[in-house]
RNA sequence: GGAGAGAUGGCAGAGUGGUCGAAUGCACCGGUCUUGAAAACCGGCAAGGAUGCAAGUCCUUCCAGGGUUCGAAUCCCUGUCUCUCCGCCA
């Protein structure tokens, strides 16, 4: 969430980002709702500091006379009422505020190129041969189906559309992916391994941005009003949600496998077959928390992260920097990984790396303190994927697909396959 | 699901109507001592907000929301969460 009073100091650089999104924001009146709130706020205090005064003259003479407590408690009574009417005003009023102020999406970084359409996105680099096939390559969902790896009749039968069944050694690669992910994010990249709550309350999501304005995507539970995560940065990114860090503590690494609940409702006719898009997909989320200054080196550190396990794969893959248009809520700048599909003759996202900065730390009151000055300040936070497990499933499908329809496995996956090295019939 | 206990500063933990933003300990910071360190001793140390050039002054906050009272960490009600015991259960 955005400090309005940063916004009043920095006002065109505020107004440029927000443009930079397409959004037209009436910065004077949220500049005016703030100010008629410090009035009332000031008038508030002040009759507080009244009713203290009489309060207090009470309990500092005891030589009082049953008279003239009677007064004093009279004259609170009478103050109280028009405190409260004064408080409710100012109540409503901060309320509006922080109500315009949680729609509102990120500051863009500078180096966030400017575009209109995802079309507008960079490519900064591009990695890997594509696979040379002397056949015509097939999309996964007809290599999965033929060697009988994946049930559709029977997901369908039990929860619907966009869910699937894997099966055998389908199963077995799919478990493969995310031991390896996580192996190489922990022992490598010394991010904590956590497992965490796949369920989260309301303030969670304001935390990191899906709340208010993206309510239509998730899923929410008739339990305590708890939503499922659309994804792991939501519970890891809040750990640390309305706590005080020590400064020597950063930084913060976490990474975890989740599954992730999407409704995709805007999607509708999207990526219909197969694991591309489905209600639940498993992850590999990373999240860092570190000092404001660090937090561009932190997402090349992140970015290491990813590319290694994609090269390790040898899998061709795009780096892309996404533009002003393509830009999520609550980063400031992003990087999207994409892996050739050869099945489908695509590149797509299997990996998405932001920098947030502060932007998500002010919304749940994620602080650190530097106990040797005691300066507390808003530290910045990141996530990156690493990596969606289904798509990359798809990737190794379709990559490593041979003539006959089999899947070899990639080399670093074979450890983690009870010596399976390719999936035949 | 049944019975009980609890939620207080970075942490531990006292505090049952006024002088409590809150004892004490740990941690942390500054100092004395020391060649240096440790120990010991002395001092400091919650967050958020308003106002002010500043020093400062003021307001709010002891899980959350209501209530009683001139005055609430403390009393009452509701909710959430945690712990212990019993039952059930992966």
């Amino acid at each position: 969430m955005h400090d309005i009073k940063f916004i009043k100091e920095n006002r065109t650089d505020f107004e440029e980002s927000m443009k930079k999104r397409n959004l037209e924001i009436d910065v004077t009146k949220l500049i005016e709702i703030h100010n008629s709130y410090l009035d009332l706020l000031n008038k508030v205090q002040k009759f507080q500091e009244n009713k203290n005064l009489l309060s207090k003259k009470i309990s500092k003479n005891n030589d009082l006379s049953s008279n003239e407590i009677k007064q004093i408690s009279i004259e609170v009574r009478n103050l109280k009422i028009e405190l409260e009417n004064c408080k409710i005003e100012s109540e409503k009023k901060k309320k509006e505020l922080d109500e315009q102020l949680m729609q509102l999406p990120n500051l863009i970084d500078v180096k966030t190129p400017y575009g209109t359409s995802e079309n507008d996105n960079k490519i900064i680099r591009q990695v890997g041969k594509k696979p040379i096939f002397n056949f015509k390559p097939k999309q996964h969902l007809e290599i999965a189906e033929n060697l009988n790896l994946i049930d559709y009749k029977k997901a369908i039968k039990i929860s619907g559309s966009r869910f699937s069944i894997l099966k055998s050694e389908l199963s077995l690669l799919h478990r493969a992916i995310m031991n390896f992910m996580l192996d190489n994010n922990t022992k490598f990249f010394q991010y904590l391994e956590c497992s965490v709550p796949e369920m989260v309350k309301d303030d969670c999501l304001y935390g990191t941005g899906q709340l208010p304005k993206f309510g239509e995507d998730l899923f929410k539970t008739n339990f305590n009003n708890l939503w499922l995560i659309p994804t792991a940065e939501v519970p890891l990114t809040n750990f640390h949600r309305e706590d005080i860090i020590d400064l020597k503590d950063l930084p913060l690494r976490y990474t975890t496998f989740t599954n992730c609940f999407r409704a995709e409702a805007g999607a509708a006719g999207k990526d219909t077959k197969g694991l591309m898009r489905e209600h639940q997909f498993g992850k590999v989320e990373l999240v860092s928390i570190v000092h404001p200054d660090d937090s561009f080196q932190e997402l090349d550190r992140m970015i290491k992260c990813v590319e290694k396990i994609l090269s390790e794969l040898e899998l061709p893959y795009k780096i892309v920097e996404l533009c002003t248009a393509d830009l999520g809520f609550s980063s400031s700048y992003t990087i999207d990984f994409e892996v050739w599909m050869p099945g489908q003759d695509k590149y797509r996202e299997v990996s998405s790396c932001s920098n947030c900065k502060d932007f998500q730390s002010r919304r749940m009151k994620t602080r650190v303190k530097n106990f040797n000055n005691g300066k507390i300040f808003f530290p910045h936070t990141l996530n990156g994927s690493s990596l969606a497990v289904g798509r990359i499933l798809i990737a190794i499908i379709e990559n490593y697909q041979n003539e006959e329809g089999f899947i070899n496995i990639p080399k670093v996956l074979r450890k983690y396959m009870n010596g399976v090295v390719q999936i035949k019939n």
